[in-house]
DNA sequence: TAAATTCTGTTGAATTTTCAACAAAAGGAG
DNA sequence: CTCCTTTTGTTGAAAATTCAACAGAATTTA
């Protein structure tokens, strides 16, 4: 387990916490390790929304299909981050998104409910892991703000524009790698592809975004 | 302050904590109630985030206008629900969005700093109220993929429909009333208003829908 | 009660998006 | 390296949304 170390420290759930407390605490949670494929399903749709979840390495994307198989992107997560804690923490009965691994990624799993209840060793970190989760679910919610200002926008032009303005004050520099391919972006951003695709060659010929596959650079 | 009982109790702060206790944790809270006429500013754009509210009466609307003066509702609130509190518990320096008083209304304000940090008094609360902010920030943040399904919606149609159907299910019944008049309802749903009112009398006369402003029916 | 304001439904024109189809480019498998 | 699959950019036609303008209803104000 040592070897993820490095990418659980970083993991929201466990700011504040000691170093030397984390092993005892993993113990504790009763952690498992899954790895999955490109493509394969982390947590399906319609399933118990009993885990919280941590990536590990690779990244994965959460995914919402309609009736009629309209494919939206709901966010993406990368190592460090949590997904499927906000579900998991309401107590929601069935996850009302897929989670799918973008690439072959590891993904830790713990059964939320050992994180909210105290366990019978007295353990003194689940005040401190509910405070972190707490500010993990409020930082997500601001995500989610986010992303309804960028789709909220009615013209494929000013959706990309206001998305990539965003990875540019994130990354605090003009010039970023974006988590999607074309299909994707398009997914996130609820448009149409090809139209994406012609609104980034506009705006390539007028001069105002530079790109490469999934390399952006504003101008 | 005991006149505002009633909608405490039931607001989810204060979810599993006794009655008796209440008038106590609101003195050590520091809070103090607000009154807004239609329309007024309880929260501003750019402002500080320090407070957590609570509608004790009247009903609120969260707003993003974008540069060129386009109004989207976010989400809205009744009384019994909390505002601002993902901003606060954050941590964000200025808030990313307006809160509007879509009524006469009058607000509880809180400072977030006074719930999540224990007091001299040692206060037994302050663990519960974390648990119980963790527990509605997890619950906004599905309300938030509820409304991402529906502005994901590619046509007018479907996103009323969307729209519509979610709120027949929690209400649990094909007829009720919406907190939006026509106008509100394209700004939450991101569409364009005359178009939405000729989707409302197309689905009308196609025997889908009943209304009677801002009552619904689904056929 | 009357006047003024706001809200709603309709319309047609202009703009955009979506859709379907295709070819070139890139990437992966054997 | 070649073949096969996936991704991407382009196109034109069809469909849908937006926009502007207006009139009647409904609501509020004086």
């Amino acid at each position: 387990m040592k070897k993820y170390f490095n990418i659980l420290r970083k993991c929201p759930l466990f700011n504040d916490i000691d170093d030397n407390d984390l092993s005892t605490m993993l113990a504790c949670l009763g952690t498992k390790v899954l790895s999955f494929d490109k493509k394969y399903t982390v947590f399906s749709e319609g399933s118990p929304a009993k885990y919280v979840g941590i990536v590990l390495s690779g990244s994965v994307q959460v995914i919402k299909n309609d009736y009629y198989g309209n494919r939206s992107i709901v966010s993406s997560a990368e190592p460090s981050d949590l997904i499927g804690e906000a579900f998991a923490c309401a107590g929601t009965s069935s996850l009302p998104v897929s989670i799918i691994a973008n690439e072959p990624s590891e993904i830790m799993l713990i059964e939320c409910y050992r994180i909210l209840h105290s366990c019978s060793n007295g353990c003194h970190f689940h005040q401190q892991m509910i405070f972190n989760l707490m500010k993990n679910l409020a930082m997500k919610n601001i995500l989610f703000h986010q992303k309804i200002e960028i789709t909220s926008k009615r013209s494929t032009r000013e959706k990309l524009m206001a998305y990539l303005m965003l990875q540019a004050e994130k990354t605090k520099s003009n010039h970023f790698r974006i988590p999607f391919d074309r299909q994707e972006l398009a997914d996130y951003l609820e448009v149409d592809r090809s139209g994406l695709s012609a609104e980034i060659s506009k705006l390539r010929k007028e001069g105002v975004i530079e790109c490469e596959k999934n390399y952006f650079e504003l101008l």
